[in-house]
DNA sequence: TATGAATGAGGATTCATTCAT
DNA sequence: GATGAATGAATCCTCATTCAT
């Protein structure tokens, strides 16, 4: 995993580039174990050293590639009385650690193999589970309706998980901070 | 489409409902022509009679099974004054056609095939359009503002589109009444 | 299975044809399914068609084209009193029907592919069977030992089914008939 | 073949090792030069240091491993007028030694490889030429059949050549004492 | 002697598609 | 329309062997 700080990448690594890239563009699925090797400049036979099957390649990706980032509670910069703000930063602080190729992997891949569903699982959980915390720092004396927090933390989550594909997909565009003011007001409170 | 009303479905209707069932399943890339001859109980040489191309079934899966509905304006029976109201009724009425299983093929195979990102997109702008539309009459004399409600229309149709796959994906549930009932709130209306 | 006449055998059999060739000059293992459609002079994609797997070749092989026939008791022609030349006839009337490469390669798989076993076992116990029963019509009021006959009705099967790789693999020939006198010398009746 | 006394095999005797089992288990053809490596615990390009080719471990264990003892000619300890017990005794200093395992990679691969078959046939003169010479030390003044005694030879050394490969294949067991019996009685001397 | 990355030919198998009947 | 044999390119994967260190 550690690698030169200078040097080209060693052929590992430029498999796991090539299948990166390839992956993101065709599907796992249309993408084949020579394109990658010839993609990656390395023989065909090298893939299968380090990669004794073609699935390994995308679970090696998904396991080494992409990274719910665990950060300490108070990372959240929750400010009382302005949730609205708070989802703002919340969003810039978007903890999965993916390229834009990996996470269209993710999204695509999920539905018919598990392990990457169970990724995305995971990180779709950490992303709202912050937005509820955020929220419930950002509305202290709030004895407010905890169902409703629920549910902004989950549209609020939503719009960031799926933003970027939605945009792939439809080219419309949501802005995640204009999401974030309009949930600001939904909670009473004006930003 | 038509079929008559007794007698098992013929031939082209079991191919079709044999490619849905399958392409859901494991993906179109993954899925062969011969597993849904056998599927459709029909020899392989029919399916290439009726689809000379294995891209047909999807396109025509596509074409004839996914279905944006165009209501009239009105049907959207929005009341003023209340905009959660409005954005429920509109979820219940949402317009697009289609089975469980191809709603997971539209998702799945827009990323690579364009015809079926063409349709996805076309269902997105019409959700939007309709979100807008009903808020903008359920929010008669509001003077408010137009880029508010423009998030708020993206809000919702991004939740109406993507709450069964991200089910699917993450099990998590979002309550589409819920969200309705948020956006009202934000708007300025209490339900 | 049932085949014009005349004319050229047809794709599945020169198949079956070339497999049995080439298994029993290289083995299983070396040979490659290439080869025999090569030798077949079929297209590679049609050796699949007819033998899903290659393994179905050699239990195809092995069921259509070995044969334990089961024949009438009295087709034996025991003659009372003549042990040696019953057994002689036996051999003649050797109840396995199997090319002499079907034989080889009976052999030769049997030690890794178990339905080539069983067949073996089977068509081991038959010959051992009617060497018995050979024997005991052959020698009718002996109350003689009921455990050396069995003993001699061994050791002819086994001379029986092994005298062909024996002079394959050692070049050394054993004479049924000369063995079949030697026992009916030791079932103390002299031919 | 020399081992120190203690301490655990060196990699050479290891990697035979591997290859006996592995050979005898699944054939030479089915076994690959990685699973060898990897039985006997060393790396892959080790078992090319000391067996340059994958058939050198083959022929290497034969030479090494099956070994057709040659004896002083009277260690038969053949009594005249007792051929059934010296055939007895044979049958119990049976000169080849070799596992369970060589004996059934001797049969196997003798089919397919020169070496290991001219190993085998030579085990197998030595066996008939023993127990032919058995049997004239044993019947001394018979002027009696050559051939006959000849016969008798050869049909106890494939008894015991393939006793255990019959017993393999087809789960039927010869004891060798019974047919050294029946061959005594044969040759006119009752036991 | 020891090591494991590197190599590429070859193997079984899949598959969309064609076509004669 | 209906049928399934025929086709061959492409795919994933295996493997003996080499070689630099």
């Amino acid at each position: 995993m550690l690698r030169k700080k200078n040097g080209p990448p060693d052929a590992r690594t430029r498999i796991l580039d090539a299948a990166e890239e390839l992956f993101a563009d065709a599907g796992y699925d249309s993408t084949s174990t020579a394109g990658i090797a010839k993609q990656a400049k390395v023989p065909k036979g090298l893939v299968f050293h380090y990669f004794p099957q073609k699935i390994d390649m995308l679970t090696t990706l998904v396991d080494e590639r992409t990274f719910v980032e665990i950060l300490p509670e108070d990372a959240v910069e929750a400010v009382p009385g302005d949730p609205a703000g708070t989802l703002s930063r919340l969003a810039k602080r978007f903890p999965l650690r993916a390229s834009p190729a990996m996470r269209r992997i993710l999204f695509r891949e999920a539905d018919t193999h598990r392990s990457v569903r169970d990724r995305l699982s995971s990180l779709n959980s950490e992303v709202v589970r912050r937005s509820r915390k955020a929220l419930e720092l950002a509305l202290p004396g709030e004895r407010g309706d905890v169902a409703r927090l629920e549910v902004a933390a989950a549209t609020f989550a939503t719009v960031l998980l799926y933003q970027e594909n939605l945009h792939q997909l439809t080219g419309q565009h949501v802005d995640p901070d204009a999401v974030a003011d309009l949930i600001g007001r939904a909670l009473g409170v004006t930003s």
